[in-house]
DNA sequence: CTGTTAGCGCATTCAA
DNA sequence: TTGAATGCGCTAACAG
């Protein structure tokens, strides 16, 4: 890749960088005096300090490595997220650019900088790669499948850690340790940061049922790791590795269980958080199931594009179909979308706060931050029975 | 912060974290054995090889540090991204979030991470502390204004760098050297990508002077690192510190040149890119120039808040107010929105590339991407004469 | 195949 | 105030 010589016993001054070493050798004065020049100006004279920064100018040396002085003093400033997906489309999704904003902000307050870690797609590449090998004082988790591999690694990394959205595993087996040697406690350095996922998403499924809606479209992000999509089969459903996703189910089931019995849910999996591929669901499953008149979604992002494949289909909103999203994304108000509100921006300051305690070795208790339902326009009454509901035009 | 003894002179596995010496150490062998246990696999048997990793997992030895390998090998296998806005709304514009999952993705595939640099909305802290103390293989710039300070910190690393959106200085005098030592040419690091700019923004504007309008609105982007926003004076005009602005805002400028006289252009300043603060922006532009049938916005996102604003006015898009935006969010679509595309994920992956690239020891040329108007329906003719225009209510 | 050695560039005791 | 010495934890020669 680079043809730098690498020579164990060499001149001082070789190629490329220049050191602080060289810039005492140059001054005639030692590392260490250089090395206060830039991190303890009261351990020399202004004076001095002055001329050593001068000559550093000189010589085009740029203050001290960064590597070294992270290895050295044992910090690096830098906070790593964890994504189990791709990162390109972890920013596709605007809840996820909102929280990492927020995120990053509250981190930027103590000089703390973001180091995004995703699996690659790529199945060649080792996906516990990134988190086994990034220099970071402390790791945050927005999203991984419960029990999973990628969990497990970051949490043997024992490095201070935020779990988003995502319970703190209290099995302390998930570190794997067989041997007599029992593993560290992983918990004392762990914390949580959660919104009511469940409560959010049974206000919205009870709010439909109020409005009197029997046949009701689930469109679910997905419930596991790199899996299809398509129809959610009662087996899948028990298994849902993403705790988000489990928990906004288990709100819509438990309205359903507190209404009127009669009422149905059909559930979807999405590939992906896309509008795309909410309108690609929503199409499918009208298609599957015509006595549907109300839609919840498990984001803003997969509502968005129900209302276009509403919108396709000549099924107005909401007078023949109810949508309901999750998130309250900033741009949900101009669609006039219904849907639960969480505190995004809020949630990434929290989870900021809490890495920031950690970091100072303090062990902050779990966050749970409310959800809210928006009642916008896209939700109303179910249309009078005897209307034929759905005219499907046929696939094309 | 911490309580952890730092003896000199100490007993071997003193406290925290094991390291590698004391695995070897433990299974009676060289620190080299372990070493290639990790790194080289071939250069010892299997069997030794699985004993080395077994007894490292029984002590709780989580493999190499990642900071003392980064040091030693001198690669980090980070790549930071820089830019000159507090980051929590980098994250806010989706088109930064298009580009950077697309960056994300195409460095990914050589395992290489990205680390998020903003300056600190905090004027307490340096804002070059970031890109000077990050330990980074190579820079991407994403928006800095010309000549500031932080492109002069980045140059001044003499790392490989990309440039976004902005030209490659010439100026070896950016790097401020001031005594006989000449500084090291940047050029040969740097490589730069960019969109037309210009050519989309002229567009754009032909597009609304052919449609008959002669009083058009221009939405600005931020002209200079933060300023305040309002009317753009003349003097304001020539001294934009950021390129796409100025670009755009030639585009215009060349495309009113070329169209019949008599055509005029109304210039304001957005803050920020948001949408709220198009909003803000459309509705001070059109309360004191009531003759404006048209808005040139510079982003989708100014674009939004455009259309809400007409929307709060009565005035309908395109009826009575033309409406053109820059960018081509996904989402964009939904709102009917004319608009400049841009590609801007393939700008992303082409940043990807020139970095690979220039980290490979190649220097990659220049790349330029096009853009394209998108006619769609917020763009009419201008309302015919002799019609009250904008009947604006008086200010809430 | 395995062990020894010499630093990567720096921050920090401690003695002068 | 300043300087000399000691690793932070690891990898890459090289010698055995």
């Amino acid at each position: 890749m680079s043809s730098r010589s690498a020579s164990p016993s060499s001149a001082p001054p070789s190629s490329g960088r220049i050191t602080l070493r060289e810039v005492a050798r140059a001054l005639g004065v030692s590392v260490a005096t250089v090395s206060n020049a830039y991190n303890r100006p009261d351990q020399l004279s202004a004076a001095l300090r002055e001329r050593v920064l001068d000559t550093a100018r000189t010589l085009g040396y740029g203050g001290p490595d960064p590597l070294a002085r992270s290895l050295r003093r044992g910090r690096t400033g830098v906070i790593g997220v964890v994504y189990d997906a791709p990162l390109e489309y972890a920013f596709a999704d605007p809840a996820a650019a909102l929280f990492l904003g927020s995120l990053a902000q509250s981190l930027q307050a103590a000089s703390l900088n973001l180091l995004l870690l995703a699996s690659p797609g790529d199945p060649q590449t080792d996906p516990l790669a990134p988190v086994q090998g990034a220099s970071v004082d402390g790791l945050i988790v927005y999203s991984a499948a419960q029990d999973s591999e990628l969990l497990r690694a970051v949490l043997a990394r024992s490095l201070p850690t935020v779990l988003v959205d995502q319970p703190v595993p209290v099995d302390q087996s998930v570190l794997g340790d067989q041997n007599g040697q029992p593993a560290q406690d992983h918990r004392a350095q762990t914390s949580g940061v959660q919104i009511d996922d469940a409560g959010g998403a049974r206000l919205a499924a009870q709010h439909l049922i109020d409005l009197g809606h029997t046949h009701i479209g689930v469109l679910c992000l997905e419930l596991g790791p790199r899996q299809g999509g398509g129809p959610v089969t009662p087996e899948r459903e028990r298994q849902v590795a993403y705790h988000p996703t489990a928990e906004r189910l288990r709100g819509y089931r438990e309205a359903l269980a507190a209404g009127p019995s009669g009422t149905r849910l059909f559930l979807t999996e999405a590939e992906r958080n896309t509008p795309s591929d909410g309108e690609r669901c929503t199409l499918a499953l009208l298609q599957s199931e015509p006595e549907i008149t109300a839609l919840l979604c498990m984001s803003d992002v997969l509502a968005q594009g129900a209302l276009r494949a509403a919108h396709s289909l000549g099924l107005s909103v909401p007078q023949r179909l109810s949508v309901i999203g999750y998130d309250d994304l900033p741009g949900s108000a101009d669609l006039k979308l219904t849907t639960v509100w969480q505190p995004t921006s809020e949630k990434g300051q929290q989870v900021g706060e809490a890495m920031l305690a950690l970091l100072g070795g303090q062990i902050p208790p779990d966050v749970r931050l409310p959800t809210r339902l928006v009642v916008r326009g896209s939700t109303a009454a179910r249309p009078k029975t005897g209307v034929q509901v759905n005219r499907l035009p046929s696939p094309p």
